[in-house]
DNA sequence: TCTCTTACGTGAACACTGTTCACAAACCTA
DNA sequence: TAGGTTTGTGAACAGTGTTCACGTAAGAGA
């Protein structure tokens, strides 16, 4: 097939790129739900470890595409709000495994660290959209485990431990069980 | 300037990048370099945070240089081993300031979860080289600290909290304040 | 089966970028 | 001033992204 046969199916670059974008996101959340989802409700950590794992795995067999949406940003490319759907499923997968724990009572407390006046602002936002059982310190929790969760498969495909961790499915096992830890998760 | 001069300059569109990588390299590090030793020695959360807050000030001023090192890798490109001693210059730094706090009892003792015996391996070898003083826990704390760092910025960078956290470097603040409790600095 | 219409893929053409190279201008240094 | 080195230029070539006119294949209805 010749590489302009590719403008009858998509009418500029910019939109097969947002077709990629989303295909991607979708194909990791998928992955990441349904390995979610094999696991018993009740075990709120094995939840949070089987979803990791499946992102992961899922990010080590398509390195391109994880690099697509978790890696640098195209240039002169800007998503369009058809990409945010799929972007935040992993993220909301996150949130209501820490609620569900919340509920269930199977989380640690929060530290009580103060959390500034404009960040409050923003997670209270966050708590009225998608987790309204959720603190603003499990809120900021849960970012700071999405953000650990990418940055540590990011570290793997980049190289950036390369001749530093050469176990990497076991180191990054190890760090998710911290983050659960940090999480609160029992 | 015609873009054809560049090759009298560097024989290679591999060897130009390698400098562009290893001038970026030097310059996070210096900035962050700085920031740090303006700090008390005995000050080793303050540390953390000013060491923090440059590498972000520095991303946030020159995001083509951070995406450059710390984003996607570009495609057909090997980093020579002339990028690796600029690379770890950061990551060097937490270790400082981990072993400082270490060794005047400023932090607190770190878990007793049990690390996977591969892991321990890299860990150890790891020890060796660069941070003597340091424990498997602690050393897995500060690679786990340097990857927070790095993917809480290129959240900011690339845009995966648009419309969720306005206020970041307030946000990126409150977060590393987390990271510094985490790695147990008092 | 014939034909009309639509869907699909091709290759030429154009622009832009990365890279090489022969040449010329500028600049040391003696 | 002269010789040699350094620096920048523009032509040329290749590779890629994009448009477009064209031809072929395929499906629907008579």
């Amino acid at each position: 097939m010749g590489s302009s046969t590719v403008y009858r199916y998509f009418p500029s670059r910019d939109q097969l790129l947002t077709a990629l974008i989303v295909d991607a996101y979708e194909a990791v959340g998928a992955a990441a739900a349904q390995a979610e989802s094999a696991v018993s409700r009740a075990d709120v950590s094995g939840r949070w470890m089987s979803l990791v794992g499946a992102v992961r795995r899922w990010a080590v067999a398509h390195p391109q595409e994880y690099a697509l949406i978790f890696g640098s940003p195209v240039p002169g490319y800007r998503a369009p709000a058809d990409t945010v759907d799929p972007a935040v499923r992993i993220p909301l997968l996150v949130l209501q495994i820490l609620s569900d724990a919340v509920q269930s009572g199977q989380v640690l407390p929060p530290d009580d660290r103060p959390i500034p006046r404009a960040v409050r602002a923003d997670l209270k936002s966050l708590r009225e959209t998608v987790a309204p059982v959720l603190s603003d310190q499990h809120l900021a929790r849960a970012l700071a485990a999405w953000t650990q969760l990418v940055g540590s498969i990011g570290f793997e495909l980049f190289g950036h431990l390369n001749n530093v961790i050469h176990d990497y499915e076991a180191y990054f096992s190890y760090q998710m069980r911290g983050v659960a830890q940090n999480l609160g998760l029992t």
